[in-house]
RNA sequence: GCCCUCGUAGCUCAGUCGGAUAGAGCGACCGCCUCCUAAGCGGUAGGCCACAGGUUCGAUUCCUGUCGAGGGCGCCA
């Protein structure tokens, strides 16, 4: 059990013997920002002071005086401060069985949940139409939704990683007549793909091939190379021609119309999106027969929900359009809000050579994610897209992430890792071996950077919780980061093997390695990032 | 005009269901390798959390408004 748990029930039943009633729903217990605070905080005399008719300094002492009288294991002292703060300070003996939770739990257990109790989650994410290559925008939303992935799975979820493909379209239209005006050596149509890659395509295409077909395999094999590149791998690929063929639209149109949730009007069949807050009414078929790009869209979150309980769209921000109107299409057909989440990411502004660069496949000025994978790399180019909250417009300045190692957080963390693979294969070396958990005494590792990195360990659980919770892997990147730090301060001042430290100090001190080793193979694994045991600066002199 | 996101240190950004003295990296300045990888560590300087109200014991956080930045608003996809 841990030590959080102890303590809110401590607090609990204190606060029953003090006759509080109702007990507060949850007994908030946070970690305060100043050390002088202790090691664990609660607000519950403040929160609770109301209920329990008297003021919050009060009845905070009144808690004290219990919990002093009868102190939670590890806890050894406890206060009153401020305007009616509980805080607790905790022995380092906590922290040790932390290191050996998080040692027996190892690379497979520690920071895996169960929340998701074998919810079924389809992740959609890229979905770039078929028409060209991906180019550095569609990054951040695959780096995002594969890490989502990675997430919720180690919540348990049941996830599938999900690309739909708009392959029935009137892009794939222009993209063919785009190929084949190329192809004949004319120019591209005004309202076509102005690419340097249509160029490039249209010269490898075949004569007699079909443009709109070869150019659609074109197109796939170029996102599934790049894709894997980044290590992300799709479970299915999903066609909206394979919709159109099973007759799902009809279907769907039906149950729309059997929910009264479908009208016509000027020929036209329209949604009444307006009941679940949209603007205005959204056309599903056209007054000429052809449906809108709405219809097999929502034709297809129908297919969705037949296979998952729950579904998360990853869309660019040229999209948030969509957000409201598909929630209003899958509340008609019968599914409840939280069920459907849509996150949107923010633009990415790519900067090279000091200026900005436009992405967009019409205008033809782009730059492809394949590019930008070769120049940075497949690990830095994941960590930096998974730097910051989604929310925020991101600038990913390419010569940045290649050129200034200094300022790449990607090397930093992954260096950590290198570094506890040299101190363990040093200690080898040298005959120093961590030994049996059962034998190695934890409670030697006192020193104030020791005492951080266990704490940073800690609170791994928590941050994939939240992460998974609110969606947001960039929280896993920052907390990595702060690992990360701690254990190079505690390389720098703690030296773990040498002969000027005591044999028992090394053991454990090993074991405290292997914890940071843990803790950043399972962030760096659902970041999608590699977590290399060597790494060398190349100087440029030719010597490694 | 309407909708979405953002506004925090010189720059790029974190900031937990609302908590106590708002953090990190980079940049600037000053230090640390005879020593497990210096892609490292320590220190100094740097803030009206865009602005104005509201909610309450308490607001960077929640609500309203204003200003500013980016994106989107079609029987296009």
């Amino acid at each position: 059990m841990d030590v959080r748990d102890t303590i809110i029930d401590a607090v609990r039943s204190a606060l029953a013997d003090l006759g509080v009633d109702p007990l507060p729903d949850v007994v908030q217990l946070e970690r305060p920002a100043n050390p002088e605070h202790g090691d664990w905080s609660t607000n519950v005399a403040m929160a609770s002071a109301k209920v329990a008719g008297r003021n919050p300094r009060e009845l905070g002492t009144a808690l004290v005086e219990r919990l002093t009288a009868v102190p939670p294991p590890h806890v050894v002292g406890v206060e009153v401060a401020g305007p009616g703060f509980v805080n607790f300070r905790l022995a380092e003996t906590w922290l040790h069985e932390v290191l050996a939770d998080v040692v027996a739990a190892g690379t497979d257990g520690w920071g895996r949940l169960d929340s998701g109790a074998g919810t079924r989650v389809i992740v959609e994410f890229v979905s770039a139409n078929p028409t060209g290559p991906l180019h550095a925008g569609h990054g951040r939303g695959a780096c995002y939704g594969d890490s989502v992935a990675r997430l919720y799975e180690r919540c348990g979820y049941e996830v599938e990683r999900e690309f739909y493909v708009n392959d029935s379209g009137v892009q794939m239209q222009k993209f063919a007549a785009s190929l084949a005006a190329r192809a004949a050596g004319g120019e591209v149509p005004e309202d076509g793909y102005h690419g340097q890659y249509i160029v490039d395509w249209a010269a490898e295409m075949p004569a007699g091939v079909d443009p709109l077909e070869w150019g659609y395999e074109r197109a796939l094999a170029d996102h599934r190379s790049v894709l894997e590149s980044m290590s992300i791998h799709f479970d299915s690929w999903f066609s909206e021609r394979s919709m159109i063929s099973s007759g799902a639209m009809d279907a769907t149109l039906a149950d729309l119309r059997a929910a009264g949730a479908v009208y016509e009007e000027g020929g036209a069949v329209w949604l009444r999106s307006t009941d679940h807050g949209d603007d205005k009414d959204r056309v599903l078929v056209k007054s000429d027969g052809q449906p809108t790009y709405l219809m097999p869209d929502v034709a297809y979150h129908r297919d969705k929900f037949a296979r998952a309980d729950r579904l998360v769209d990853v869309f660019g921000a040229d999209h948030h359009g969509y957000v409201v109107r598909m929630h209003a299409a899958m509340s008609v057909l019968g599914h409840d809000r939280e069920d459907l989440q849509i996150v949107i990411t923010q633009l990415v502004n790519l900067q090279r050579d000091g200026r900005e660069v436009r992405l967009s496949k019409r205008t033809g000025e782009m730059v492809e994610l394949a590019y930008v994978v070769d120049e940075v790399g497949a690990d830095a180019a994941r960590f930096t897209y998974l730097l910051l909250s989604v929310d925020s417009a991101q600038t990913f300045d390419m010569d940045l992430v290649a050129s200034q190692v200094n300022e790449n957080p990607v090397f930093y963390v992954q260096y950590a890792h290198a570094r506890i693979h040299s101190v363990v294969d040093r200690a080898a070396a040298g005959g120093s071996v961590r030994g049996s958990l059962a034998e190695v005494d934890l409670s030697l590792l006192t020193h104030p950077r020791e005492v951080q990195v266990m704490r940073s360990l800690h609170e791994l659980p928590d941050v994939v919780a939240r992460a998974c919770r609110e969606r947001a892997p960039h929280q896993v990147t920052t907390w990595v980061r702060e690992l990360a730090s701690a254990f190079h301060g505690f390389y720098q001042d703690c030296r773990v093997v040498g002969p000027e430290v005591d044999p028992a100090t090394t053991r454990a001190r090993l074991w405290l390695v292997e914890g940071v080793r843990i803790g950043l193979a399972v962030a760096l694994d659902l970041l999608g990032v590699s977590a290399p045991t060597e790494m060398w600066r190349d100087d440029g002199d030719g010597e490694a």
